[in-house]
DNA sequence: GACGCCATAAATCAC
DNA sequence: ACGTGATTTATGGCG
């Protein structure tokens, strides 16, 4: 009595395409598929002023912002969306 | 919960260690019984959590890693879609 | 319409 | 070194 191949337990349905083998994706301008940006690593010396920032004020004014991302060479829009994980981060642990 | 917040606050690092059998074939019933939606709602979230005896959280991690994991096998070894590349979406670089 | 939050994808971290 | 659970960037939807 070994172990059975998950993929044997897959109901049949192999004439209905299961799940996203067929990705809705979106389009740019152009109707061309849109290629998803790569994801960065920060830097330590980024992560440190963000996370600086962060605890002084959880939410920032267009021109913090706009001062942030250039001082630490960011896209305003990379700052933007790590400020919104960071306070999801916020909100899950609790802190 | 406590005892989770506690070694939070106290930052007791422990090894991570790997879900029992009994969760893991549970959790695989699910993913596999549900492979045309394998999006557990909020409420099935919960009961495979007890079940399990693991937290939301891990559960909800586990279906995130499961669905990217068995996405990449899957696709591995079949052809490639032919997807058109445009170039003409451009994002701003940073140093990283 | 810009902005925040949510659920999630996908890459990356780290035991 | 790898596998797997956890965390970190990035996206789309909705309010």
């Amino acid at each position: 009595g070994g172990l059975v191949d998950p993929v044997s337990l897959i109901p049949d349905q192999s004439n209905s395409v299961p799940w996203p083998f067929l990705i809705a994706s979106s389009l740019n301008k152009h109707g061309m598929i849109k290629t998803r940006k790569r994801r960065t690593t920060f830097s330590r010396e980024q992560l440190i002023q963000m996370e600086k920032t962060f605890q002084k004020h959880p939410y920032l004014t267009p021109a913090q912002r706009a001062d942030l991302a250039k001082s630490l060479n960011l896209a305003q829009i990379q700052v933007q969306v790590w400020f919104q994980n960071r306070r999801a981060k916020c909100k899950k642990t609790g802190i | 919960a406590i005892v989770i917040l506690r070694n939070r606050i106290f930052d007791v690092r422990r090894k991570r260690q790997n879900f029992t059998k009994a969760a893991t074939v549970i959790l695989n019933e699910y993913f596999y019984n549900n492979l045309a939606n394998p999006y557990p709602t909020e409420q099935v979230k919960e009961e495979l959590a007890a079940k399990c005896n693991l937290t939301v959280a891990q559960v909800t991690n586990w279906f995130g890693n499961k669905r990217i994991r068995f996405k990449k096998s899957y696709s591995k070894g079949e052809e490639e879609l032919n997807v058109e590349e445009s170039n003409d979406t451009q994002f701003p670089e940073s140093n990283s």
